[in-house]
DNA sequence: GCAGAGCGGAACGATCCGTTCCAGTGCTAA
DNA sequence: TTAGCACTGGAACGGATCGTTCCGCTCTGC
């Protein structure tokens, strides 16, 4: 390893660790079916050192998705500590877009059966997704044809804006959350085409592939 | 083959000239990387019926791209004749995606070397929307800070939207696509954040893959 | 100096997929 | 009627890919 100063297996090890698991992260962001041999190539680290943390490919889908899961839970519940109920929702949407963090919890579901404590993270972003809303609708910023469900769709939408560039890349999805958001206020009095999205009808991709 | 009135296999091949071309479509659509044996399927037909028409794979996804491709300028030739140079930009967007069409002409680019004819399509068609960009902008109602290459990212955008129902898919596409443009109105005066697009940001696929 | 944790990467076996090949089927023309 | 042929379905093949295992090595802690 070309590693500066190693004061022993351990460190390496505990470095790694951390390597191993944002490699995942960029590789798997970028191709969700990607081998895992380029997650090691990434990582600079062998196979090995993957196989020694993770039993298999599903093991570490699976931990990245809950952690993509946990990330979007803990900036929704930031998001409740903004006092303006509008704010607080544009805000957390940008961060979650920001975070890059939508791929990873739907994207990658299906890959791999998902865990009970997924399930039940899962249904609690949704409770807290339908809050925030339900605050911002409050404020009587929101369009009144607007529905929770549409932080889903737009987060996808964003989710598809993608360049080589990651900085780039987070730039030119707050340009399109900026645009999203703008249609989603209040203010022109033009109604929205065809009905809303449905709560589940985003979600054919949870079942196992 | 369980077809009706079958008058001879002249009339079987046109048939199947028609359904392998149009199963394709749907099949690569919702995954660029389908094997060649699930288009043969979703179109009842047998493979060698498929290696009849198109001499490879590529061959075959070269074609539907450029097919693709010729809808885009024709939507936008046709978006020519309306009179006011707003509708005819938002009707243009919207009968793109309707069509389906961003997904074929972009997700399938980089899957095959393009012939030159797509080449000198895929100028045209930006030559195409460049004018009729241009003469929303004459309008007034366009932005001050929308740029030509946001009609790539708003499509893009809205080909991430996909259920399994396809009638579903583009009621819930032209929802977020009403979103958008009322983002890419005049209006308020808030300014979109970071610098946007540069020409041929999102085009890094065309190279070989 | 030794036991073993940790590592890199070759090797293996399974699966997948593009393409080829061949036997069968039903027109069509003589 | 029948020979020839255009067309077909699908099995078979060969190459590539990828998850996983395994082996030999290094370095550490004792």
């Amino acid at each position: 390893m070309p590693e500066t100063a190693l004061p022993g297996r351990r460190a390496q090890a505990a470095r790694n660790d951390f390597v191993i698991l944002d490699a995942a992260r960029q590789v798997f962001l970028v191709d969700p079916k990607a081998p895992i041999s380029h997650v090691a190539e990434r990582a600079g680290v062998g196979i090995s050192a993957l196989y020694r943390r993770y039993p298999s490919k599903e093991f570490l889908l699976c931990r990245l998705c809950h952690d993509g899961l946990r990330t979007y839970i803990a900036e929704a519940e930031a998001a409740d500590e903004e006092p303006d109920g509008w704010t607080a929702l544009t805000g957390f949407l940008r961060r979650v877009v920001d975070a890059d963090v939508h791929s990873l919890t739907v994207h990658l579901a299906g890959t791999f059966t998902p865990t009970d404590e997924m399930g039940a993270d899962a249904r609690r972003a949704n409770e807290l997704s339908a809050a925030l809303f339900a605050r911002a609708r409050g404020t009587g910023r929101l369009r009144e044809d607007a529905v929770t469900e549409d932080i889903g769709m737009i987060l996808e939408c964003c989710a598809a804006i993608r360049v080589d560039d990651p900085e780039r890349t987070t730039e030119l999805r707050r340009r399109y959350l900026a645009m999203l958001v703008e249609g989603l206020e209040a203010g022109k009095d033009r109604e929205l085409p065809g009905p809303p999205p449905r709560p589940g009808e985003m979600n054919g991709r949870w079942r196992p592939s």
